[in-house]
DNA sequence: AATCGCTAGTAAAGCGCTTTACATATCAAT
DNA sequence: ATTGATATGTAAAGCGCTTTACTAGCGATT
């Protein structure tokens, strides 16, 4: 492959003549400027971006860390932030981390190392100190979606108390009195803040939040069907469930569907994200939305304020909205065991 | 950031020694080994792959270019090969083109620029010549899932053939002989052996293809929509539909549902893929699964292969499945408009 | 006493680029 | 004729690492 000096020698002039023609940091004649562009077209030249970047300390570039990448929810997330970077003139390079600790770390490592200008970090646990610490001190990086406690900068997340105060809401305003909750991992942030959304509501409703009825495991389908096999097999069921993502509503539905019920004419439900197949499921779900494409956008716009030494806002609530479809109706009998 | 020459300052010895120990090309006493590590731990030294890299020529990551980081199949096929990869030491940086032809050759040439060691090229477009120019004369590189006409790179592909063979001989086994085709985009490598293997089953069961019944066009949910349009609107439709993707399935799903015909009762249904929505719709879909894992574990492979020296195999065929579900029915009475 | 072979390293060049500081030629103004 | 400004560049160092070729010192052998 050609190499500048390679460009440099054909034109006639110096390398740094041409590196520096290529960064537009010298004003050439006409004539210099023809030999070099027809060099570099003879030669079919391509600065090694690797050299480049040693030089410069700069990449242009940055990295996406998220716990899984074949999850859709992330996977739109980092289509949106590649779409947002590479509109700035930045790439990135995802990396996905099977949500494991060590695996995490490992990657913010090697985004360091690899020297990227920036990292977007998005989790899917709760951390146990280590991650904050490998953060701590690190400029230039941004929290997606989840946070992590004891890291300071700057945060994009949703408005999640929002989101299962409207799910709630909208089940009560159906009718509904008895309405249990499932939710993702214990003391995660996300989970944290959608139990106090709903709580509210049915605070506000002077409804009872009975304790055995907020059941709090992870953000799964496995989690929805063992949650919601609780839930059934009691013998007060609730006539309304609220899943905190659309995957454990999903798994409610298999559960509901085997004990012989119909979902919403037995059981309501109301899921979370609005992921693409919660329109085709059967009943096609009412749940709420995250709006994913402005996470992304957002996370890579307060990431370029950072590398301007701006200083973007600490923390940013995107807001949700509840998105209504068939999964929803009053309540009918009580629903026996 | 400390640098080696800064661990070797501190351990009193030279840049070089320092270097050859991390790379286990020198054998130390154990009092310098132990210095150098002390100055290591001293100084928090992670070495700059950058340099590394410009130095050594080789990066220990792949490119993985990809139309559509959001769609959950090349999704998954990026958490397979980024799995298999780590797992062999390397990195791999993805990118998702939206699957124009320009993103994609900048993508490509990113990628070479950044001098990864290996490039996994996935498409779903046909190429008009440009793409193979790119990438003819490159080395290490391979294509997954989807052929470019005229690249003689090695290729894992699916059986493509196999899935509509399979899928047809179930519908005809299930009685059906009015049998319509749905497929991606005319000219593409799979459509073309999924058309293939259709006909096949088709011959083999003395029954016709009649032109009208076989619609090409896009592997989408919405070419689904059109498709399954043209087909139900006509005067005779088909008993059947073998569409050549889930998304085009659940496209047909939504227009038999507003025709007020259900699935399987009125018409059959098998999809193609087994995408993770495919069990989560209303009915569940048959459909033929692909093995999403093994192909980018087997990409990988051939890779690594390549840098080997090794000459994989040039083209390698993972077999598909059929698994049934209860989209597919024996045809009843005939659907009259 | 000279030579050999080890051990334990080192000096210096090079990867391909950027950047700082300097150089030369030309021209207009004094 | 000299000065100064402007236009048109260049030399050389440096980014942090690897690698090739070399060397100093020492004990053992002839």
């Amino acid at each position: 492959m050609a190499t500048l000096s390679d460009v440099a020698a054909e034109a006639g002039v110096s390398p740094t003549a041409v590196s520096r023609y290529l960064n537009n940091r010298i004003d050439l004649p006409q004539a210099t400027r023809d030999r070099i562009d027809a060099a570099i077209a003879k030669l079919d030249y391509r600065p090694n971006l690797l050299a480049r970047r040693l030089s410069t300390g700069k990449s242009e570039a940055f990295a996406l860390v998220t716990p899984d990448i074949a999850n859709p929810f992330f996977a739109e997330l980092a289509a949106a932030v590649e779409r947002q970077a590479h509109a700035s003139g930045y790439s990135v390079y995802i990396t996905s981390t099977g949500g494991h600790a060590d695996a995490e770390m490992n990657a913010i490592r090697r985004m360091a190392d690899s020297h990227v200008d920036g990292l977007i970090m998005t989790t899917n646990r709760v951390d146990d100190g280590s991650l904050a610490n490998l953060l701590a001190g690190r400029e230039n990086v941004v929290l997606l979606d989840e946070d992590i406690d004891g890291v300071s900068v700057p945060r994009v997340f949703v408005d999640n108390a929002e989101g299962t105060y409207l799910a709630a809401k909208h089940l009560i305003a159906m009718g509904h009195r008895d309405i249990a909750l499932i939710g993702g991992p214990h003391r995660l942030m996300s989970v944290n803040e959608r139990l106090a959304g709903f709580t509210r509501a049915m605070d506000e409703a002077g409804l009872p939040v009975r304790p055995g009825w907020v059941l709090l495991g992870d953000y799964t389908r496995d989690y929805g069907v063992a949650a919601a096999s609780v839930l059934l097999d009691a013998v007060d069921p609730p006539t309304a469930i609220l899943a905190c993502s659309d995957y454990i509503a999903i798994g409610v539905m298999q559960v509901v569907r085997a004990h012989g019920l119909s979902i919403p004419n037995d059981i309501s439900l109301v899921g979370f994200d609005d992921m693409a197949f919660a329109a085709l499921v059967d009943p096609p779900l009412t749940t709420i939305r995250q709006p994913v494409a402005a996470m992304g956008e957002l996370a890579v716009k307060h990431l370029l304020a950072l590398l301007e030494g701006q200083t973007p806002a600490a923390e940013t609530r995107l807001p949700v909205e509840l998105v209504t479809r068939q999964s929803v109706a009053p309540p009918s009998r009580k629903v026996l065991k």
